[in-house]
DNA sequence: CGGCATCCTCTTTGATACTG
DNA sequence: CAGTATCAAAGAGGATGCCG
């Protein structure tokens, strides 16, 4: 990209991650860190793959990303964000933060990976009950299950858990709407989403009103 | 800008304000709240005058921007924020946040607009003697003068105040240095920055060490 | 398969000139 | 002052090919 050429930090910031899909491969890389070329294609629906290539090549030279040859027994590149690229984790945040209320009338053909969960909610989301022991909350949601865990602090992986304390099953935005308590589980109930098992788990971690 | 289609509040943020040009136009909004359209310009040296009409077109649309006629003495059109565009200020800021370190070596013919510093001094800069009284900083860099007002607050403002505490002279990026305290001020006189007046109005904002 | 590079088309940006 | 009009250059999107 064309360098802004402004003595301005907001400016310099976006000479190296403005360019048109640079955070968003930033944003992957925050919620999978150590993520294949695959894995990343997967995650950014839409982008072709000489510009994913061609990003990956400006987030390296730029100190953002490292690639490294994983070990023997794998033979792929693993792409990492560097402590500077992690760095970038408040402007994701921000942007998220902002963008929240977008979601809440989204045009259909809008594609969906179930690991963007992943940073929304652990911004959103804080253990109210830190002392109790750990529950986890398994999430059946878009393209694979995910598994948001609660010991203190907010966590949320892929997969699902062993044991989980509840289950929900739902569209992408009826589950955001209850973990943020925008949407209560009557209402979800009655637009498809289905919960199971302890909805103190859920209460636990809701932001402000249940 | 063609939408990323993506159910993630970053993506869905991205697709109204990640075009070229669009988050430094609202940097120039949150300084200036009620600018000309030339002063934009003046602020956004280099952006060509189609796409500011046609972002701040697109600003509008999405409720990020107001244009109002101002009354009858002035015969001019002012742009605004609305309040959801006034909600971008943590993007921005911590854009800016990561965005220092990148200026501590600037390549030369870059532009510098000494309006530019307010958004960096009012998130960088503290009032550490609330209980004091007020004092101002004069501060002499690129196109204007600006000032620094501490009275509990750190408020950055264009114009030179009357009886300054103290006044600063020298280029933006030992500025920037010396109120960040990463350069003292013995350095940055060796550099060619002038320092008159109460030392102490400085130190009374500047973040951590002296 | 994983990780690209090439080629082609289409869109966006940049620079400049001109206007109510 | 606040834009519109025009055109060349750069960038993005999409398909396909290549190589270990």
């Amino acid at each position: 990209m064309r360098s802004y050429d402004q003595f301005c930090g907001v400016a310099r910031a976006l000479d190296l991650v403005g360019d048109r899909w640079t955070l968003l491969i930033v944003r992957e890389l925050l919620i999978t860190d150590g993520a294949r070329y695959t894995d990343l294609q997967n995650g950014l629906p839409g982008i072709a793959t000489n510009l994913l290539a061609e990003r990956l090549r400006q987030l390296e030279e730029n100190g953002i990303v490292t690639r490294e040859a994983a070990p023997p027994p794998i033979a792929t590149t693993l792409f990492r964000l560097t402590a500077r690229g992690r760095e970038l984790r408040p402007v994701i945040k921000a942007l998220g933060m902002w963008g929240r209320p977008l979601l809440d009338d989204i045009p259909k053909g809008t594609a969906f990976r179930s690991h963007w969960l992943a940073l929304p909610l652990e911004s959103l989301l804080t253990d109210h009950a830190p002392e109790r022991p750990p529950v986890t909350i398994a999430v059946h949601t878009g393209d694979q299950p995910i598994t948001v865990s609660v010991d203190g602090e907010v966590r949320v992986r892929t997969g699902v858990p062993p044991g989980p304390d509840a289950t929900i099953t739902g569209t992408p935005d009826l589950v955001v709407g209850l973990f943020t308590g925008e949407v209560d589980l009557k209402t979800a109930a009655s637009r498809g989403l289905k919960f199971h098992g302890d909805i103190n788990a859920l209460r636990r971690v809701q932001p402000a009103a249940s």
